[in-house]
DNA sequence: GCTGGCCTTGACGTCCGGGGCAAGGTCTAC
DNA sequence: GTAGACCTTGCCCCGGACGTCAAGGCCAGC
């Protein structure tokens, strides 16, 4: 199989596969007229690549897996090291989990707080007077961000 | 104030203030010879750009909330524009949430697979003739991540 | 006058996972 | 023999938010 039939039937590009390769990682044997030259053993450590991509792990978190492929243990995560790299990426995921959603709740916060200044300042233009056209916000001291 | 200090009272760095200035927030008036001058109205400026940076907010979305306080506003986010911003970026935040968590999920269950199947090979190693020393996994299939 | 510290602009490097293009080699079909 | 599809290497490009020089200007203190 050359490197288009690989790329094609894994869904992904010629150009991604050589980049794999330069990396070391999917190295590629040549036929007599220098093309590269896959089996499906290579598609299947490609296609072990791309799932891990896919789930957000780094191209060198992929490579105990790859290996492990290639030592010819019939999954990917079957050994030690792929296990750590899952055991890692479980961690880090859950840290960003959390500062994402202490993010989120912050920013919930600031919008729901000013929003309601908008509310309160929208009643305030309506009472006296007139209400003053646009924007005459001079009067109110907003809670800064700091 | 000079550049410097400015930098450092805003615990950021002076090629920062020139990287926003050439992106067009936080423009700087020139002294007579040349240096940038600033006041105390680009300290909340650019305080204001870097809480909203801390919380993972792109330049480009800080720059509503740059023109609010220029607009003479108490707070950054006292126009709709910046409510806008907040109100897209929870959004965003939320979508991430979600599939982050689908991810770590996903990540979670294939670890916990990975290693009942470890351990299962390790008593059935342990088993019968005696113990292979190490790895010798061949006769295993392993439901694969496809 | 000289050193040291601050400032100026400009340009290139970083990280990551490739995209895109050029110039040329190779194979197949007609 | 020639068109067209495929392959090769090599090189520069992207984005985001800066870091890191390099060469030179300005100013204060001694």
């Amino acid at each position: 199989m050359r490197i288009g039939e690989l790329a094609a039937r894994a869904g992904t590009t010629t150009r991604t596969l050589r980049y794999y390769e330069s990396r070391g990682l999917l190295p590629a044997r040549r036929s007599g007229n220098g093309y590269r030259a896959y089996d499906e053993e290579d598609l299947r450590l490609l296609r072990q690549i791309r799932t891990l991509q896919d789930f957000g792990f780094g191209l060198e978190e992929t490579r105990p897996f790859v290996e492990c492929l290639q030592a010819g243990h019939p999954a990917g995560d079957a050994c030690p090291a792929s296990l750590e790299v899952y055991r890692s990426k479980l961690a880090e995921l859950d840290a960003c989990l959390e500062q994402l959603q202490s993010v989120r709740d912050q920013v919930a916060a600031q919008l729901e707080r000013a929003e309601l200044e908008r509310a309160e300042l929208a009643r305030a233009a309506a009472r006296p007077g007139g209400p003053a056209p646009q924007c005459e916000l001079s009067t109110v001291r907003g809670p800064q961000t700091s």
